[in-house]
Parts: C-alpha cells; sequence; structure tokens
DNA sequence: GCCAACGTTGGC
DNA sequence: GCCAACGTTGGC
C-alpha cells in the first residue's frame, strides 16, 4: 500500500478495500489471472450491489474461492473502472436477465477489475480463523453470504501479508 | 406492513 | 447432500 490514495477525477479519495467471492469451477483466480479487465456481472443482491456501486478505481479487492476444497482467499485484484449498469440484466438469454430492469432506469452494477497478485500462499477458511487480528471481519461472522462485502485496511493487509505478499507494495 | 413459503448461498 | 442463515415474494 505505496499510495493509499487514489486520484478519483480531481479528488483525491482513501483507497477502499473489499472481496469479491467467486465459484473456482466456474471462474477462479487463475482464470482472471488470464484476463486483461473482466466485468464483475450478474451480481443480484442489492446490498451486494450498492458495494459495487461504492468501488473506485484503484480500490483493491481479496479475491475470495467459495464452494471449494477448501474455500479462501487466493488473490488480490484492483477495480479498474466505476461501476456501470451491468450489461447481462438486459440479455433475455442470459440467467441473469431482469424483466423488470429497464435501461432508463437499470436496477443492477457492476465493475470491471483485473488482476494484481496470487497469494504465494492461498489463504484457507480455517487459516483466516486462526489469525486474531480477523476475529471482527465480516467473512468471518455466521450467516454471512454477501458475495462482495467490504474489507478494512487493517483487515486486508493482515491477509495479504499472511498469505506471503509485501502490502506495501500493492 | 406482516409473515409464511420458497429460493439461494455456502460451509461442511 | 444436508442444513443453517438470510433474502425475496406475494397473499392478506
Amino acid at each position: 500500500m505505496s499510495d493509499p490514495s487514489v486520484p478519483v477525477g480531481s479528488l483525491t479519495v482513501a483507497r477502499a478495500y473489499w472481496l469479491l467471492k467467486s465459484e473456482p469451477d466456474v471462474f477462479g483466480y487463475t482464470d482472471l489471472e488470464q484476463r486483461v479487465s473482466e466485468p464483475w456481472n450478474g451480481v443480484r443482491n442489492y446490498q451486494a450491489r450498492n458495494f459495487l456501486r461504492a468501488m473506485q478505481p484503484g480500490d483493491l479487492c481479496l479475491f475470495y474461492h467459495s464452494q471449494a476444497q477448501p474455500s479462501g482467499v487466493a488473490g488480490v485484484a484492483c477495480v479498474l473502472t466505476p461501476a456501470v449498469p451491468d450489461n447481462l440484466q438486459f440479455d433475455e438469454s442470459s440467467a441473469y436477465y431482469d424483466p423488470k430492469s429497464t435501461p432508463d432506469n437499470p436496477r443492477w452494477s457492476m465493475v470491471e477489475v483485473a488482476a494484481v497478485a496470487a497469494l504465494p500462499r492461498f489463504l484457507a477458511l480455517d487459516a483466516l480463523r486462526t489469525l486474531p487480528e480477523l476475529e471482527g471481519m465480516r467473512l468471518l461472522q455466521k450467516g454471512t453470504r454477501l458475495s462482495v462485502m467490504p474489507v478494512t485496511a487493517d483487515e486486508f493487509r493482515v491477509i495479504v501479508t499472511a498469505g506471503g505478499l509485501d502490502a506495501a507494495s500493492l
């Protein structure tokens, strides 16, 4: 985190940190590494959507593998764009089509993301639970199903450091 | 606005 | 596949 601030237009705002869930059988971190830019679309939960809308270019994300053996944090991704309407909501052939969405009043949003660095040491859920600094982390609370959620700067630093990355270089 | 029924998520 | 937890839907 050599540069904890990010220019947004003429302003400079504090960089924010997030966690994105993905099922590696569908789209894992190694898939992200092969893309220049990946639309984070298909999110159909209002809370998660609101977090997408709060994202700014330059924000960093923990890339979390869910429904995996084991589940855990695989790498770091970067937000490339502000939120824009999710293209899939208008696509009748998509599983993410929403008939209640109109181009004038889109319900769902997405951002573009890119890979930054894989964790040299994959951090499985049970490993995350052993880190005392993460006791209050949203991801680890009972019943948390959100696929997009905020992470504190401290949580982010603790996780990438435990995963073998130099947090200051991100 | 209440709430039951149903659907989805995700760890295990 | 099971089940807990949570979100959404729709009747009233």
